[in-house]
DNA sequence: CGTGCGCTTGACTTTTTTCAATAAAGGTGG
DNA sequence: CCACCTTTATTGAAAAAAGTCAAGCGCACG
């Protein structure tokens, strides 16, 4: 039962018994996403939730002229497309593959009826839900309080703590779409590196490596202590 | 007992059989706030969540520089300062009374162990916090995507929405707040209310109160479909 | 009655975006 | 394996948007 392991393997189930894990495991649909994919779109009635295994999704929101704002970029193992399930019935955003996908699908009504009957899940589901309104009042404070080298110097420390030790990074997605996350655009994110190498705070290696050279450089930038000239 | 009559009145609670709302009371703490007191900082342990029950405060992040973003102003009814109790443990953000306000604090542990007990209630709580995870993507895009104009005519539509079919409507905050809750200054905002009434958009009467002359127009503005000259 | 705070307006600076051109990279099909 | 073509990234110059600094008005509150 390679799935029942997945499924046991997911965070947002930890500790629930056998006998629910195969109740989920009854209702689950696995969905393969090509890479380009629309997973689904702002205002489409959302049925139920996904859980990410394995590729890379972005979750963003689109402006008339294309511009994109990425809100969240899941790790596997990470539910998203949740707020429907218990408000508004509609996909407050868009999501769509970065690389080809695969996704667990958990049908709303199913699930909620797994949720009553189970707290531990219960409160997993509301640390999860509560770790998001987290992650986007930072969101909020950045793009408000912060100019655009004080989110990128955020974003790198950010990165950096979730890696290992080392000042070395890998970028995980591309430059584009990492103007996005930081809303702005890929011109302006391009001087801003170029400006950040020149003052000797960091150094690019190849297109996606970024080595921290002057960490305490990046967190006066990211506090709004200092400017880059 | 007007202290259950005041928890059965709000909507997280709604649906509560009357020996949980007994319950409820008994853990229950009333916190009376004057007009400018903190009354929970960035960072501090979050030993419970706040209900608001009359009055006004605001919840906000602060710049190094003193410059703030309204993240939330709640209604009466509704609970601020919950994300703790689920995740991470300490506040994300500040909370001062914009004016002398009451709100009802009820501990955290005594609250999880209820929501264990009561699926109505939990459901209730999850959708309080997928519909601030929506407010927050909406503020998110607003952010990132739309200009100050259109972030302005979007919150008139959204106020005329919730008021009465009048194009009257009034602001219950100073416009200094308002200001940052748009994420921007007293003097941008100021210009722009200038801009949007020279081109018959809008009319102020008195400080507070905004009429509504050309819907169509701010509906133009806030999809990003134009823009004031 | 005065002081202070909220609000407005002007002039100027800074930051970011826009537009345009070019260079580099990556994948596809021959 | 290479040539081609699309996507991604960089750089410059100009424009636009928003913020800063400063001054002044008016109303409310003590």
């Amino acid at each position: 039962m390679e799935l029942i392991n997945q499924i046991a393997a997911i965070p947002l189930f930890e500790g629930l018994p056998p006998d629910q894990l195969k109740d989920l495991a009854r209702i689950v649909v696995t969905k393969v996403i090509k890479r380009g994919q629309m997973i689904f779109s702002e205002g489409d009635e959302g049925t139920g939730f996904y859980v990410l295994i394995s590729g890379r999704v972005k979750i963003f929101k689109l402006a008339p002229d294309g511009k994109e704002q990425i809100l969240h970029i899941p790790v596997p193992g990470e539910p998203f497309g949740e707020v429907p399930v218990f408000a508004g019935e509609r996909f407050p955003a868009y999501a769509e593959a970065l690389e080809d996908s695969r996704s667990l699908f958990f049908p709303r009504s199913a699930f909620v009826s797994l949720v009553k009957r189970n707290p531990a899940l219960t409160l997993n589901m509301m640390a999860v839900l509560a770790r998001r309104l987290r992650r986007f009042t930072t969101m909020i404070e950045n793009l408000s309080l912060k100019e655009v080298p004080g989110r990128l110097a955020a974003h790198f420390l950010y990165l950096s703590e979730r890696k290992e030790g080392a000042g070395e990074l890998r970028l995980d997605i591309s430059k584009n779409q990492l103007a996005s996350l930081l809303g702005t655009i890929p011109e302006t994110l391009s001087r801003i590196l170029a400006r950040m190498a020149k003052e000797g705070l960091i150094e690019t290696v190849g297109q996606r490596q970024i080595r921290i050279l002057n960490r305490a450089g990046l967190e006066a930038l990211a506090e709004g202590g200092k400017r880059l000239s």
